[in-house]
RNA sequence: CGGGAAGUAGCACAACUUGGCAGUGCGCUUGGUUUGGGACCAAGAGGUUGCAGGUUCAAAUCCUGUCUUCCCGACCA
């Protein structure tokens, strides 16, 4: 591309809409450009970089047999009622009516459709397995759209779905997708993590999400300091350690602790650590009231409570309920309250303990486990940073995450719901075994942008940049150099190397910049020495500049891009 | 959905408290001087101050409503 009579822009300042690092240079840099919270458009430059993406998912995906297809994003809703997400996807999901009143919505995800879509082929075992694919637009109504491409309303997603008759078939078919996404993301030059997650929405029996590493990422990873043990902080196990030894005291102590009402008041209050507490909450679970229990410094785990439950629908009781009670907000406590409690393991090991004496301005000290009943005692607490690895027991650490893929085994979830069954070898009808597969593709556009960029810019991975080489002429008054220049243009294109050539009548400083903030890799300069045959030729995250003949730029430049594609 | 902040030229912002010609920097146009890391001088173009209503002789400024965007939280594959 040359870039005089093309459309491309940049932006010198920040853009105030644009907080987060990838957001902001991605707008600067003319890549993409908001349209309303969470929409975007992707300008000429970015949908370059994004086809480069959506190519390397199509390669591997390719490899291992996978087969793209296209659905449609507007999709009849009641498709949705069949396994019962209507409820699940919730206000999440965008609807509308047609004309004769009838409701659709705009698919948040499909794998309905994709079960659907199995059943016109699937009859007899001799059809399995297979697997399906599609690059697509996906809509989900976020609450909070945020950081530019990674919360969005409307997005490019890879899903892929596996067909299997069973288990077995499941495993093979699992593995080569999870394969297959490590060939991917590595090719991306993301770094990048696979943890243990939750099955939420899509339900199932196995999810894993992978991870790319940032500190603006959105979800909590955990990690063992010594073996290989990784999970999302949702899910992840907690060990019951540290038992308190102390003696039990007979007699609890009722004391007075006056408008002292947050963990962090009573432990000053008392000079007590706040390990030494116990943390009393009121939750709404499936529109009955529990009292939840965790140690003072814990934080309770919603997504293990829901599993405990068994239900979704979970939320922190209202003032107006807690009004209803025999307690008072702020001095809530297991004794004498007229409420089921489910209680984290980690309180039964604790002795004489802090916690709230139900009465305005009144804690009880000296309390022990018998001194009330919980009726449920399981892991419904979040781990933290330094607790033991549920497999090897050294120290647990955190990192922060985006998640730019998740992998999941269905099961029989929507093969029964949908009736995809298949005739086995004995003639009896099964529920096919299915697993899908997700890429966010605008998500690995951000978190390229996140893991690789500096005070200049953005600094693409070859395998992603949307033109590998820029030609930046110094002087274009100049003819020997803008021959030059066009003549080493041609023959990169003759090549097949995707060059852009900075012919635009601009300061060279401008140019470079410009060259910088959208992350060429390869910068060619075409200035004075060119009536020596000389150029020069400078990368992106490098700060050396080489002077080299331009008779052998071609194979150096093709030398540097076998080298860095993966 | 709860809390906070903000909407003024393509971008970033000032003027608002105390109502009185709509401003600055960057970018853009023209001319000139420059020319290897975001040049300089001069002259210009560009605005329904988010929108609607109200108060007033007069509203970017005061009042009411409304829309939009961002941040923290809730929610979320």
């Amino acid at each position: 591309m040359k870039l005089k009579n093309s459309f491309f822009y940049t932006i010198r300042e920040d853009i105030k809409d644009e907080e987060s690092v990838s957001g902001n240079l991605l707008a600067r840099s003319g890549m993409i450009k908001k349209t309303s919270s969470g929409v975007y458009s992707y300008m000429p430059l970015g949908y370059k970089v994004l086809k480069n993406i959506e190519n390397i998912v199509r390669e591997e995906m390719d490899e291992i047999n996978s087969q793209e297809l296209l659905m449609p994003s507007l999709i009849q809703e009641d498709i949705y009622a069949s396994a019962k997400r209507l409820d699940s996807f919730g206000s999440s999901m965008f609807k509308l009516k047609d004309r004769y009143d009838k409701s659709y919505c705009l698919g948040p995800t499909h794998e309905e459709l994709f079960t659907l879509t199995a059943k016109n082929m699937v009859r007899s075992f001799k059809d399995l397995p297979f697997s399906l694919y599609q690059i697509q637009t996906k809509f989900r109504d976020e609450a909070r759209p945020r950081y530019g491409l990674i919360r969005v309303r409307e997005f490019l997603m890879k899903d892929a779905y596996s067909f299997d008759k069973d288990l077995e078939g499941l495993e093979v078919s699992y593995n080569n997708m999870y394969n297959a996404y490590k060939k991917i993301f590595t090719r991306m030059g993301i770094d990048y993590r696979i943890v243990k997650a939750d099955t939420g929405a899509m339900g199932g029996i196995l999810s894993e999400e992978f991870q790319a590493i940032t500190d603006i990422g959105e979800d909590t990873l955990v990690f063992c300091e010594n073996c290989d043990f990784s999970s999302n902080l949702e899910v992840c196990e907690s060990i019951v350690s540290n038992i308190e030894s102390a003696e039990k005291k007979l007699d609890k102590d009722l004391i007075e602790t006056p408008n002292v009402k947050s963990i962090d008041d009573v432990s000053k209050f008392l000079n007590e650590a706040p390990s030494k507490l116990v943390k009393s909450l009121i939750y709404n679970i499936d529109g009955k009231l529990y009292l939840i229990l965790v140690k003072g410094d814990a934080e309770v785990n919603l997504t293990k409570l829901s599993k405990l439950m068994n239900t979704e629908n979970i939320s922190m009781a209202t003032d107006e309920e807690i009004y209803k009670l025999n307690t008072v907000k702020g001095f809530v406590g297991p004794i004498d309250i007229n409420l089921p409690i489910i209680m984290d393991n980690e309180v039964s090991t604790m002795v004489n303990f802090v916690v709230g004496a139900n009465k305005k301005d009144y804690h009880y000290k000296n309390v022990n486990i018998d001194d009330f009943k919980a009726d449920i005692i399981s892991d419904i607490r979040n781990v933290k940073e330094g607790d033991m690895c549920p497999k090897c027991a050294s120290k647990l650490k955190f990192k922060k995450g985006i998640e730019i893929g998740n992998t999941f085994k269905l099961g029989t979830k929507y093969s029964e719901c949908l009736d995809l069954v298949y005739a086995d070898t004995d003639n009896t009808l099964k529920p096919v075994v299915m697993g899908c597969y997700g890429i966010g593709i605008g998500r690995c556009l951000s978190a390229i942008v996140e893991q690789n960029n500096d005070e200049k810019g953005i600094i693409w991975p070859m395998n992603i940049a949307p033109y590998k080489v820029a030609i930046v002429i110094v002087d274009t008054n100049n003819e020997s150099q803008m021959e030059a220049a066009n003549h080493l243009y041609n023959e990169f294109r003759k090549e097949n190397i995707e060059v852009m050539l900075d012919d635009r009548k601009e300061r060279v400083g401008v140019k470079f910049n410009d060259m910088d903030l959208i992350g060429i890799p390869i910068r060619i300069t075409i200035g004075k020495k060119i009536d020596e045959h000389i150029c020069e030729l400078k990368l992106r995250n490098e700060e050396e500049i080489n002077e080299i003949s331009i008779f052998d730029v071609l194979y150096k430049v093709q030398d540097i891009i076998e080298e860095k594609n993966i």
